[in-house]
DNA sequence: GAATATTTAAACAAAG
DNA sequence: GCTTTGTTTAAATATT
C-alpha cells in the first residue's frame, strides 16, 4: 500500500522539511521495507512558479498525476485564474477532476492567504504547515479532505507550534498528529484498491502508510463506488464514510453489561514476543522520540501512574519505577522540577485506586513497598483514561481564547500527547476507542480517548438513535467495503471478526505484526479500553475515588451530598435501562441492515454483472 | 459562583 | 546522617 500525504506549507523550505520528518517518522515506524508514497506538494508558490515557467496549469496537473495521482493546490486571491480552471471542468484541468475541500478559515488566513483548497476526490488527509523562514512553525492545520473534519485547526496549538523550534517539537507534532489521524481512520478505512504496477507496501508494515487513505484507486472500483455513493444521499454518505464501527458498535453492544474486563496482556498471553516494535526498555531511542520535551503530557498522574504499573509485567511496581516510567516515557519530567515526584507519591497515598502491596520477602525492591492497581478500581481508572485528560495547568500557555466560535473542546492538548508511545505508536489503538459511538453517533467515531479529535460539537442525540444511525452506518460502509474490494465474504468475516486485532489492525491480518501496538503500552490496557464501553458520570471520574472520598460512609454526608448520590444511583439506573433499549434498537437497526444490505448486494452484483457485458460487448 | 479534580508544595515520620 | 518512601495538609488552579 502507498500513503500519499498531502503537505503543504507556505515556504518551500518549510515544506520539504515538513516532508523529510514524516517521511522519517514513517520509515522509522514502518520498517526499512515500506515505503511513503509522499507525493504532489504544490503549493501556492510551486503553483504560481510552474504557471510562469510551464505556461500551463496542464502541466501542473499532469504532473501531480505522474507523481501519484493527487493533489492539493491551494489558492490565494491571485490564483483566480487557476481557480476558474479548477472550476470548469471544460478547462485545462478537465484531465483530473479536482474538487472543493473547503474555504480555509481560521489559523491559515491569517497565515499566507490561502483561502481555498482543492484536490482529487479521495484525498482523505491533509496537512498544511506555515512555517517562516526561520524554519519556525507558525501554524498548522491537519483535517480530512471532506471539508468538515477539522482535526487540529486549534489555535492554542498553532499558538504552541509557534513557540517551538520548527525541529524541535513542532514537526513532530505534526508528524505525530499523522498518528491521530491514523486512529481516526482505521475504523472507517477499508481495503485499498491500487492500480497495478504500483508499489505495494504490506499494510501491516507501515502504521501510517496503513492510516492514509490511498489515492490509487482502481478504475472500476473507483467506478463502482462512486455509482454506490451517487445512490445514497449525501447524509448517508457521510454515515457511510465515518461509520464503519459497526463490527465495534455491535461487539460493543454484546459487551455492555458485561462488568469484568477481559485480560490479554501480550506478557500473559505471550504474544509480545511478536511485537515488531522493540519495547522502549530496549530500544537506544526514547519511546516518544518527537515529545516536545518542554510540553507537559496531558495526563493526570494517576494516569500515568496506572499506565506505569500496568505496563509492569508483575502489574506492581515500587515508586521508584514508577518515576523510571513516567521518566522513560515522558521525557518532560526528566527537566521538569521534581516535585513531580512528590506528586507521584501523594497520588499513590492518596488515592484509593492504587494500593500497596505486601513486600515479597524473597524480593528485594529496597525501600518502599510495592504498588498496585486496586481491581475494584480498575474500571475507574480505565474510563478516567477514557475521558478527557486533565488538563494541567500550565501558566506558561496563553489561555484559551474566549471566541464563541471555537468550541472549548478544540482548546485540548493533542491527544495522546504528541510522541508519547500511546500516541505515537500505539495512538491508533488507543485512539480507536469507539466509546461514543454508540452514545453520539457517527461523527464521533473519530474520538478516542482524548478529546483533541473529537469532531466539533453537534447537536445532542440520544443514544438510541445514534445507535441506530451507527449501526446503519456501518452497514452501508460495509456494503462500500464490499464493493471496493469485491469480497463481501471476506469482508463480512473481518468486519464480524469481533476481536481484539481486528480492532486493533482492521487491515492487518496479524494482530501480532501490527506495527502500532505499542509494546510499552499493556495490551491489556489497551485492549480494556476499548472493551469498557459503560459511560461514567463525570463525577465518578478518577478523582472522585480518592480516599477520602470514598472513605467517607454515605449517612454522613450531608443532606445535599446525599441527595446529589441518590439522583446519581437513579440516572445509573435508568442508563442501565436505557442501555438495554439501545441494545435492542441496535439489534432491530441489525436486521434490517441485513435486509437492506441483501438487496444491495443483489444491486451490486447486478452491477458487476452488467459491467461485466459491457465490457465482454466492447471487446467484441 | 460553587463544587470538584488535579497539581504543587511543604512538613513530617518511618524505613533503608 | 542521608536519602527515599509514605502520609497528610493546604493552597492554587482548572474544569464541570
Amino acid at each position: 500500500m502507498t500513503a500519499v500525504v498531502m503537505c503543504e506549507a507556505s515556504t518551500k523550505g518549510g515544506r520539504k522539511r515538513v516532508l523529510d520528518v514524516l517521511l522519517m517518522r514513517l520509515q522509522r515506524n514502518c520498517g526499512n521495507e515500506s515505503s511513503l508514497g509522499t507525493r504532489g506538494t504544490l503549493g501556492v508558490g510551486d503553483v504560481a512558479s510552474h504557471k510562469s515557467t510551464e505556461g500551463s496549469y496542464r502541466s501542473i496537473v499532469s504532473e501531480i498525476r505522474g507523481l501519484g495521482g493527487s493533489a492539493v493546490l491551494s489558492l490565494t486571491s491571485e490564483s483566480r485564474g487557476l481557480r476558474t480552471s479548477l472550476e470548469n471542468p471544460e478547462a485545462e484541468c478537465s484531465q483530473v477532476t479536482f474538487t472543493k475541500l473547503r474555504s480555509d478559515k481560521g489559523v491559515r488566513e491569517r497565515g499566507n492567504g490561502v483561502n481555498e483548497c482543492w484536490g482529487l476526490p479521495g484525498l482523505s488527509l491533509w496537512a498544511s504547515v506555515l512555517s517562516n523562514s526561520n524554519g519556525k512553525v507558525l501554524a498548522w492545520n491537519l483535517q480530512d479532505c471532506d471539508g468538515e473534519r477539522d482535526r487540529l485547526l486549534d489555535e492554542k496549538h498553532a499558538v504552541d507550534l509557534i513557540e517551538s523550534p520548527l525541529q524541535a517539537g513542532g514537526l513532530d507534532d505534526l508528524a505525530s498528529s499523522f498518528s491521530l489521524c491514523e486512529s481516526c481512520q482505521l475504523g472507517r478505512m477499508g481495503p485499498v484498491v491500487m492500480p497495478p504496477g504500483k508499489k505495494v507496501v504490506d499494510p501491516s508494515s507501515g502504521s501510517l502508510a496503513r492510516a492514509l487513505t490511498p489515492l490509487y484507486q482502481d478504475t472500476e472500483a473507483d467506478d463502482l463506488s462512486l455509482s454506490l455513493s451517487a445512490s445514497l444521499s449525501r447524509a448517508q454518505d457521510e454515515e457511510l464514510t465515518s461509520l464503519s464501527w459497526l463490527h465495534e458498535s455491535t461487539d460493543l453492544l454484546t459487551r455492555m453489561g458485561h462488568s469484568g474486563l477481559r485480560s490479554v496482556s501480550p506478557v500473559q498471553d505471550g504474544s509480545a514476543g511478536n511485537e515488531p516494535s522493540p519495547s522502549p526498555s530496549s530500544s537506544p531511542e526514547p519511546s516518544f522520540p518527537c515529545t516536545g520535551p518542554s510540553r507537559k503530557p496531558p495526563y493526570s498522574f494517576s494516569c500515568l501512574i496506572f499506565m506505569a504499573i500496568e505496563d509492569a509485567p508483575s502489574k506492581r511496581l515500587p515508586v521508584k519505577d514508577i518515576y523510571g516510567w513516567i521518566l522513560e516515557h515522558f521525557p518532560y519530567f526528566a527537566s521538569a522540577p521534581t516535585g513531580w515526584k512528590n506528586s507521584v507519591r501523594h497520588n499513590l497515598s492518596l488515592n484509593k485506586c492504587f494500593k500497596k502491596v505486601d513486600k515479597d520477602r524473597s524480593q528485594s525492591i529496597g525501600k518502599g513497598s510495592l504498588w498496585s492497581i486496586d481491581p475494584d478500581y480498575r474500571h475507574n481508572l480505565i474510563q478516567a483514561l477514557k475521558k478527557t485528560p486533565y488538563q494541567p495547568y500550565s501558566p506558561r500557555l496563553p489561555k484559551p481564547s474566549t471566541s464563541p466560535s471555537v468550541s472549548p473542546q478544540q482548546y485540548h492538548s493533542p491527544p495522546l500527547w504528541p510522541g508519547s508511545a500511546l500516541f505515537g505508536k500505539n495512538g491508533g489503538v488507543l485512539l480507536q476507542v469507539p466509546q461514543r459511538v454508540i452514545q453520539h453517533g457517527s461523527h464521533v467515531a473519530a474520538q478516542g480517548l482524548f478529546p483533541v479529535i473529537r469532531p466539533l460539537p453537534l447537536s445532542p442525540v440520544s443514544k438510541r438513535t445514534t445507535a441506530v444511525r451507527s449501526a446503519l452506518g456501518d452497514f452501508l460502509s460495509r456494503a462500500k467495503h464490499s464493493v471496493l474490494i469485491e469480497s463481501p465474504s471476506n469482508c463480512d468475516e473481518q468486519q464480524e471478526d469481533h476481536t481484539y486485532s481486528s480492532w486493533q489492525c482492521p487491515l492487518s491480518s496479524s494482530p501480532s505484526t501490527c506495527p502500532t501496538q505499542d509494546s510499552s503500552i499493556p495490551r491489556t490496557l489497551s485492549t480494556e479500553l476499548k472493551l469498557e464501553q459503560k459511560d461514567f458520570p463525570l463525577d465518578r471520574r478518577l478523582g472522585m475515588w480518592t480516599k477520602g472520598h470514598l472513605q467517607t460512609p454515605r449517612d454522613t454526608l450531608p443532606l445535599k451530598k446525599r441527595r446529589a448520590e441518590n439522583i446519581l444511583v437513579k440516572e445509573e439506573e435508568d442508563e442501565e435501562e436505557e442501555d438495554e433499549e439501545m441494545k435492542e434498537a441496535a439489534g432491530s437497526l441489525l436486521h434490517l441492515a441485513g435486509v437492506v444490505r441483501s438487496s444491495l448486494s443483489k444491486k451490486i452484483i447486478k452491477v458487476q454483472k452488467e459491467l461485466k457485458e459491457e465490457d465482454g460487448e466492447l471487446e467484441q
